[in-house]
DNA sequence: TTGTATGCGTTATCAG
DNA sequence: CTGATAACGCATACAA
């Protein structure tokens, strides 16, 4: 019962010319006359034909599909972040595949060949985890391998290497900054919370303690969970208690939120509190959360954009590393500075 | 420079064998001998061949890929439930392609044809944007018609149709069972905020108003705009002040709670609110919100098997509708009863 | 401008 | 158990 697809030898033969002439057709040749374009349309608009993607695959080695890989999208940043880049993708006529890698290494790894089998042509890590932490670089040996076969880009995350393009945000510039702003504004008990060792992160890091040392000051950097309730707790527990807590992303700042408002600190009065991503839980938040931007609409734009100058091999050469700015957007639990 | 990838009859030719038998050993067939078949695996470790998946989709017509339709990733619920469809349908084997959608009929309809053309071997449909409003049936045809090709799985949604599967979630029961226990509790101006009119929303407003007629009560639907600051302002531009609000979204019931807050309701004493998905919105809120949880693993665990089971055509026999129940998770926005 | 013939890499059907 | 060979559907170099 099931109906056949035609193929391009259907319509070929239901308009009286040769595959060839219907190929020139469908691919926009402009070596095919008006007459018999025509025709060649109307037989296919007729049959609702469209050429098999396998056999072009086949045939051009390319299915214009690119592999998105991602650690999780129960995760406001990277989901976002694949939402932007889908589209951007889809509108240059790629599709996406899709694989949620987790954070393990053998993972990660796994999912990056399966995609490779699948002949992407081009590959997208989406989140600093993939760059590693910067001090075994073996870490990072199969994103190389991977860059031998097709252009690999990095999202928010930096891996030096033959083909393999870097998007990262100035974290540590602009955690400096901010930093610095909330010492200016006579903060003394600064901490860093972060829940992980990666590229970015250590570079949020480091921006911290290089405005928190310039200024002699104690860094106190704090390794949390990645959990609202385990942040409020872990810091329940301290008996000191901080003036500013910079966090390197916004569930971290809730769960800080939540310990400061248990521990009767007024916010921001008493204690300051910045998060990261800028995403909606820095808005669900209540008081609503001072959160750094980091442009992911940009930095998913650029990335497109120079998948896309890779693969079309026009003259433009894409740059292997790109740095775009960040910036605080002010809400309830920062003081404005002045 | 670049290597070539070695194909099947690379590898025969390195292990004097036919293409045919080299086939055999990498699908597995038993009708090898043991010597041959080790000869042919170490020449092909030792190539890493990898069978070339266009040439094989060109015979086979089907790539092991599932087609995912979502409106957008930058939706907590959406996003979720994309990473469990994902991670449950690789480790079957399968690969996704992911295009979102946004909320357009139109939009909708090509996305599905460029799936479509993609040959995958059944479509998810996550969200209840894609059942439409149950009044115009013309609006879902296209899903019927995308049936006719491959299974069509719809995450949240009803959809009746050949070929197409629906896995839903019993919100108007749970709705009536949490709004019944509100108005159990005293309350008496209890509102209902949404920001759609789709088949999952007009079932939670079902919900909520068979509650509120049972007890004699006034029905107030509120349609507002998915944005927190959008809920906030609307609701304070309200003369009348509810006493209870069930929200279709955690989003807007984060909205609500800032409009309680800045309207100086006490909550849950002078006003309860219940947020939908139970997502970390809910948590993030200060109050804590109570949400309902609709069960996102358990919907698209069952959807990846019931997918399977369809694919596989094995005797099971998938059923077009499942129903999982959802509960509310009480947190610090609604009094207990009792 | 149009048609012919070939290659793309598998799987599957037959013979052997 | 193994090998030759025909699909699978398209793009394209080469002829006409």
């Amino acid at each position: 019962m099931k109906k056949e697809v035609p193929n391009i030898y259907d319509i070929a033969e239901f308009a009286n010319v040769s595959i060839a002439t219907v190929s020139r057709v469908v691919n926009g040749s402009d070596k095919v006359s008006e007459a018999t374009r025509k025709k060649v349309l109307k037989v296919i608009e007729k049959f609702g034909y469209t050429p098999n993607v396998f056999a072009q695959g086949l045939g051009l080695k390319t299915m214009h599909t690119i592999g998105i890989i991602v650690p999780t999208l129960a995760d406001d940043y990277m989901a976002t972040a694949v939402d932007y880049l889908e589209k951007g993708l889809k509108r240059h006529g790629y599709d996406c595949i899709l694989s949620c890698s987790g954070f393990e290494l053998t993972e990660k790894q796994s999912k990056c060949d399966m995609l490779l089998s699948k002949h992407v042509d081009s590959l997208i890590l989406v989140g600093s985890t993939y760059a590693g932490n910067g001090v075994d670089a073996s870490a990072t040996d199969y994103i190389r391998e991977a860059a031998k076969k097709v252009p690999v880009f990095i999202i928010n995350g930096n891996i030096s290497g033959e083909n393999v393009y870097a998007t990262v945000c100035e974290d540590e510039a602009v955690v400096c900054d901010v930093t610095g702003k909330m010492i200016e504004r006579g903060r003394k008990n600064i901490w860093f919370l972060t829940d992980s060792r990666s590229y970015s992160s250590n570079n949020k890091k480091k921006g911290y303690e290089k405005a928190v040392e310039r200024a002699g000051l104690a860094s106190n950097v704090i390794y949390v969970e990645n959990d609202i309730h385990s942040v409020k707790e872990q810091l329940s527990g301290l008996k000191d208690k901080p003036d500013g807590i910079i966090a390197a992303n916004d569930k971290i700042a809730v769960g800080a939120v939540k310990y400061a408002v248990s521990a009767g600190l007024k916010i921001p009065d008493e204690i300051e509190i910045v998060g990261y991503n800028n995403s909606i839980l820095a808005m669900s938040s209540t008081p609503e959360i001072s959160s750094i931007d980091n442009h992911t609409a940009e930095v998913c734009h650029d990335t497109v954009e120079r998948i896309m100058h890779n693969l079309n091999d026009d003259g433009y050469k894409p740059s292997n590393k790109i740095t775009i700015s960040c910036n605080l957007v002010c809400r309830e639990t920062t003081k404005v500075s002045d």
